[in-house]
DNA sequence: GGACGTTATCTTTTT
DNA sequence: GATAACGTCC
């Protein structure tokens, strides 16, 4: 094993120059099989649900390098999020130990942030460049493109347009050239502008990570053969969530070689609203007519009922392809439907009964996942679980990235790192408050416009006092020299404790508690800056990996973060609390999947634009991660910001077959019967009112 | 011109 | 039940 070499010989070279064992791949199916050893034309895998794709691509992975001998660093491996790569990684390291650790593993968004990095003199942008996030691309887009009174939808409505855009590879000309009515010229117009302005500010959104590689490889020649060489083989897992972008990328990546492996399954396919198009499928047998297609359809998951219940649902969608799902396990428990008086009796009844099983079942907690569609939905679940002290996990955290005082202190790193991020100099040039206002920073911009000129550099020069004298003109100076010293203690010397002393300097964590309703919530909030900083410290002080300060913040606006910190607890023993979307690819032995009811199960929005079929889907996902027992929850009366409404049971618990659903209608008490009441009283009133 | 208090409006899912 | 847009006060 490589693991048992000492340190020094354990280089690749000398591992690879080892009798290294040939991989086994007794223990897979003959499908499964086929698909590892399939390696000289183009392959599709199509990968039902619980069907073992991952043991086959990890199987692939260790057959490329032990028996092929391919070296592992020519070994790329793209996945959607974080968390995949990481499984991926970590069971690739099970069946090849150290080995693992050279091969190419990570998202396709971090795939291209690290191509970005290498050509970023190809494509003429500053090593030190900044990724914005959703947030920060809404607001270059509203300032670059003047849409300062424009509503917050509209500006919405137009961000996707360009996002759809960019995923289709157009050119802001391009767009415009076929922009078919008033809005898409408007926002072809907005797209050209906010290039403009991201080129300026050296900053990238996250359509830009796929974007630019894929422009790129396809117009340098040099470019692309030098990483059609370094890629020797690609494999992709969950291709239906690629989009033209990806689809572009990885057509250029596998070059006329097409040595490459995709895997997907269309039935999965719930990220159409970000320009997924699982239509890449179908697409792949048109633009590779050696393709070969491998169906893997025995489920090794879920008992029996379970999978029977989902095939039942999803035959309700067309399909792309025909698959048939079976499993050996045996048949199980009928699936149970939770009929809850409301949103708090759910939550307590999931919880008591999660603790129940447990002690009775001898079961650990990480046995259990709660599924939900909508983050604000694990909130009460929380609250059950703290008030039982019942250890959990709600991942998927975008709320941690979300939360005010962590984008503050991101905002502050960014400027540190790039002095021209003018989204981030925009976000915190009055947190905390220093007296500039927004007259003060539309005179700013105005003469920043002029002069071509981004924010942070234009607050420092002489020639900004014909625009602004005074106290604004000093505050907006000094705010500018405090970013400019800091960021060189942080080059020059310690990081992160430069970055303390300017939190302490600016007064940080005191506007917390300013900020805060109380002491307890700014302790909280400043703690989750403490966290945010040490991480960075770690990923700093990282023996593996030499990381510079602008790379290690880059790697944060990642949320490259979740990565490590899941790492960490990927053993703890807790309830594990998820949206549908982030559950994907993962199993539980015990699985609640909580308000099923019509308008958030099919969402609303879905439901208004006619998309049932991928809610469906998500239906489907949701199910096929039950290994053993499966409940459902739903709710009559339900809190609906304040007011309490009235809910209707989700249509894809009708669409099961009503043999295996148990239905438990026992309800607790009054509560909900006196919310109801309190309900149809207020319509009753609101109806008069109206008259 | 900026700070502070009040009201209206929502809330999908993720890199 | 949080946040952004709005209006009022200093």
């Amino acid at each position: 094993m490589a693991s048992a070499l000492p340190g020094s010989l354990q280089c690749r070279p000398a591992v690879r120059c080892r009798v290294v064992p040939a991989v086994s791949l007794s223990t897979l199916n003959p499908a499964q099989q086929q698909a590892v050893r399939h390696v000289h034309t183009p392959l599709l895998v199509l990968a039902g649900a619980g069907s073992g794709k991952t043991l086959a691509i990890t199987h692939k992975l260790a057959h490329l390098v032990n028996s092929l001998r391919y070296a592992p660093e020519s070994i790329y491996a793209v996945t959607f999020t974080n968390k995949a790569a990481r499984e991926m990684k970590a069971r690739a390291g099970k069946l090849m130990g150290e080995t693992a650790n050279a091969l190419n593993v990570s998202t396709f968004h971090t795939l291209g942030l690290n191509f970005i990095r290498h050509e970023h003199k190809v494509l003429q942008i500053k090593s030190s460049f900044t990724l914005l996030d959703e947030d920060d691309s809404l607001a270059m887009l509203r300032d670059a493109a003047n849409l300062n009174q424009v509503d917050k939808q509209v500006l919405f409505g137009l961000r996707m347009l360009i996002s759809n855009w960019k995923n289709a590879l157009l050119t802001p000309e391009q767009a415009l050239e076929q922009a078919s009515d008033a809005e898409q010229t408007l926002a072809a117009k907005a797209y050209a502008a906010y290039q403009r302005t991201q080129r300026a500010c050296h900053a990238l959104d996250f359509d830009d990570l796929i974007l630019l590689p894929a422009v790129c490889l396809r117009n340098e020649d040099h470019v692309r053969n030098k990483w059609q060489h370094k890629v020797r083989y690609l494999l992709v897992d969950e291709y239906q969530d690629t989009n033209g972008a990806q689809y572009e990328l990885v057509r250029l990546l596998a070059g006329d070689r097409a040595a490459f492996t995709v895997v997907g399954d269309d039935d999965q396919s719930i990220y159409a609203w970000r320009g997924a198009n699982p239509e890449n499928l179908n697409q792949l047998k048109a633009d590779y007519p050696k393709l070969e297609v491998i169906k893997l359809e025995q489920n090794y998951r879920s008992f029996g009922r379970i999978l029977k219940s989902a095939n039942t649902l999803i035959a309700n969608n067309p399909h792309l392809f025909e698959k048939s799902l079976w499993s050996q396990k045996q048949f199980g428990d009928p699936l149970r439907v939770m009929n809850c008086a409301n949103d708090d009796d759910e939550a307590e009844r999931v919880v008591n009964e999660i603790m129940m099983r447990k002690l009775r079942g001898n079961l650990k907690w990480r046995d259990f996942a709660i599924l939900f569609r909508g983050n604000h939905q694990a909130r009460l679940f929380e609250k059950a679980m703290i008030e039982r002290k019942v250890p959990y996990k709600l991942s998927g955290g975008q709320s941690f990235f979300g939360k005010a005082e962590i984008k503050d202190v991101l905002a502050y790193l960014r400027l540190l790192v790039n002095d021209e991020d003018d989204a981030a100099f925009l976000r915190i040039v009055n947190v905390p408050r220093r007296e500039i206002g927004a007259s003060t920073i539309e005179k700013l911009g105005a003469y920043a416009q002029r002069r071509h000129k981004t924010l942070l550099p234009a607050s420092l020069e002489l020639g900004l006092e014909t625009e602004l004298s005074g106290r604004p003109l000093n505050a907006l100076r000094q705010f500018g020299e405090l970013i400019q010293r800091y960021a060189d203690f942080c080059r020059k010397g310690d990081a992160i404790a430069a970055i303390n002393e300017l939190l302490r300097a600016v007064g940080y964590e005191g506007w917390l508690y300013e900020q805060a309703s109380s002491p307890k919530v700014a302790q909280g909030r400043w703690q989750n800056v403490q966290e945010l900083l040490s991480w960075l410290q770690r990923s700093l002080s990282d023996a593996n990996e030499k990381i510079s300060f602008d790379e290690a913040v880059n790697k944060l606006l990642l949320r490259d973060m979740l990565e490590r910190s899941a790492e960490d607890e990927a053993n703890a023993d807790e309830v594990q609390m998820l949206t549908l979307h982030a559950a994907k690819g993962l199993e539980y032995p015990h699985v609640y999947m909580v308000g099923m009811e019509e308008e958030l199960l099919p969402h609303r929005t879905s439901i208004e634009e006619g998309n049932i079929e991928e809610e469906r889907r998500l239906c489907y996902v949701g199910i096929t991660r039950a290994r053993e027992t499966l409940t459902f929850s739903l709710c009559t009366v339900r809190k609906r910001f304040g007011e309490t409404v009235r809910c209707e049971p989700s249509r894809f618990l009708s669409e099961l077959p009503a043999d295996d659903l148990k239905w438990d209608n026992a309800k607790t008490e009054t509560a909900d019967e006196k919310a109801l009441v309190r309900t149809d009283r207020l319509a009753a009133l609101k109806a008069l009112l109206d008259d």
